[in-house]
DNA sequence: CACTAACCTATTGACTAAATAGGATAGAAA
DNA sequence: TTTCTATCCTATTTAGTCAATAGGTTAGTG
């Protein structure tokens, strides 16, 4: 199960990018569009500016904007940042220890291709597919 | 994330199917073979009995025994009645309440089409598809 | 009657989700 | 330089789930 952060983080990008402005957007206004608390947005993206998805200013005018073209975002990638991993299993997660059945356990290579399938999916979409119209 | 609640439960159907014999197997037997412990497994196959898809038998020379053929029984089903649900997002979950945004959320879509390549996927998916070697 | 093995109920400890609250800091405008 | 703004930061709460463990009960076999 994606939990709200990984959504509500996706739901961010997206309105950021279909404002198809360079100014900074006030958090207020993206919360209310989004209908999401401000207070809890703040904490979700307070991740994504720290690793330089988003960019914020304060003070009046300040807002966030994009620090790229809403193609260059891999869901993939804002899911991974908000969520951890999308590995299914544990054994599979990184920084995992070695699983001692590994060679004899029927299910691994089913959850391996079902990784795989996973990534493909998110890794292969992007902001810019999710928007409502190409800018 | 699949919990081991699911993963062990797909591990004893497999278990159990590569046995080839219709006798009730103890669990025990299955729980040493699999590093598991008798007690949590009890609590994992008692959700299977009560669904039909093991039958167990008490007393000496008791055990656990497959209802069914090991091709009619899908992944799927195993891990929704396991886990719960297999649905990605909250929304899309059976017996969630309709979202209000459903008709303007930009995401909503590609959650859709994932759940759609997940569910393919696990019932898609049979435990003779997990054995060793078909008997 | 003894033994076996499934069945049942309850409890624990640790962790996470989804927020809310309240304040501190930086920046712009007056 | 004061005021307003809006991000940034830390802490706390409430509820729920995961992964077991513990101990006892019932049904069936020899």
């Amino acid at each position: 199960m994606i939990s709200t952060r990984g959504r509500y983080a996706l739901r961010v990008l997206v309105d950021l990018a279909e404002q198809g402005t360079d100014d900074f957007v006030p958090l207020n206004e993206i919360a209310e569009r989004q209908g999401i608390s401000v207070k809890y947005l703040e904490i979700i993206l307070k991740t994504l500016v720290q690793n330089g998805l988003l960019k914020g200013h304060r003070g009046k005018g300040g807002g966030y904007k994009l620090t790229r073209k809403p193609e260059d975002y891999t869901v993939g990638e804002i899911l991974e940042l908000t969520e951890g991993t999308l590995s299914t299993v544990a054994c599979l997660a990184p920084g995992a220890e070695e699983c001692p059945r590994k060679e004899q356990c029927r299910t691994l290579p089913m959850w391996k291709r079902f990784d795989d399938m996973v990534h493909d999916f998110f890794f292969g979409m992007t902001i810019r597919d999710l928007m409502e119209k190409p800018i």
